[in-house]
DNA sequence: GTCTATATTAAGATAGAC
DNA sequence: GTCTATCTTAATATAGAC
């Protein structure tokens, strides 16, 4: 049989999905073989520190894609309700239509060690951070658009958690379709 | 040394606080020993269908719990708003003032079977069925009050696994205290 | 860089004494 | 009803061949 062959980032990617479906604990080295198509030894090669690396490799990627993704997309020309619905598909794509859990949610159950908890904090300062300038660019002062933006992120994680819970993702679009409502000011 | 004694309650009590913190993989038999202090051949006495009973029986106790705390008390005499912040305190309490998760979101994680899958989905629509009526009794139509329910417990769910990652439950008492500007139709 | 083989530890679960 | 002891399997991780 031919040797396994995969880039770094489809290895990523698919660990990704391993760790966003079934969090740290479930995340183990064998589903992550399974996923990959890549043996133990050959993944403990990619990553020496195990496991607790290959979170934060994981965390760092999903960084990576809502700066390029999301944030950087909220920055563009354009008036902000555009620049947001931009966003927003790129965030139903991310969780592919409400049917992916958030890494956020999985991976702050307590297991990883403080480094990738602090990961996760940073990340999503920065997602309420990207939130809440185009928020306050639509007109809002800086704490109502902050508080907004706290707002936004606090029901796309919560409708992610019901969908996932009911296995019908309604709120999940719901959330997002509401986004400007939640996000912007009326022009 | 004396056996160990504990009541069922008790038991299930600590039984459910590994499970909401560390979720179903990560509630090791081990980590169930040592915070209800039996060891292994007691729980396997106790829950003959191991972790899996275990979880079913957390869920269940967290099902009565809220209708007797939240939904009943949503029920009572006297004006919705009232009624209201009666649940509130109660939620507060249940999530020890958002510092801890909701088992919704943690068990949900796939791992469990199906029943307890389905125990959970149970649940989650209960918990939308009692905020919906007291929604409608406010003054809202059926529609507008089911809407306005999922989007509370949303922002319930969401406002825990914020509070979570930032280890800061200001977004969750937040949630907690637009509970009513939420649901409840102004007088 | 991937593989097989293996070591070590922990997890889930059971049997049977007390 | 709880305990100790044990079993089996799986999980994390490493060594070394290719």
């Amino acid at each position: 049989m031919a040797l396994a062959t995969i880039t770094d980032a489809e290895f990523l990617a698919r660990c990704t999905e391993v760790f966003r479906t079934y969090g740290f604990e479930g995340a183990t080295i064998s589903r992550i073989s399974a996923a990959t198509g890549l043996e133990k030894g050959s993944l403990y090669h990619r990553f020496p520190g195990g496991k607790e690396e290959m979170a934060l490799a994981v965390a760092a990627g999903v960084v990576e894609w809502f700066k390029t993704n999301v944030f950087d997309v909220l920055k563009q020309a354009g008036p902000p309700q555009k620049r947001l619905r931009a966003a927003s598909e790129q965030l139903r794509s991310f969780y592919a239509e409400g049917t992916k859990s958030c890494i956020l949610d999985l991976l702050s159950i307590p297991s990883g060690g403080p480094e990738l908890a602090a990961g996760l904090k940073g990340a999503l300062q920065a997602w309420q951070k990207a939130f809440a300038e185009i928020s306050q660019e639509s007109g809002y002062g800086p704490g109502e658009a902050r508080r907004r933006a706290e707002d936004a992120i606090m029901r796309m994680e919560g409708s992610l958690v019901l969908s996932r819970v009911l296995n019908d993702s309604k709120l999940f679009h719901r959330a997002l379709d509401e986004l400007g409502s939640t996000l912007l000011q009326p022009a």
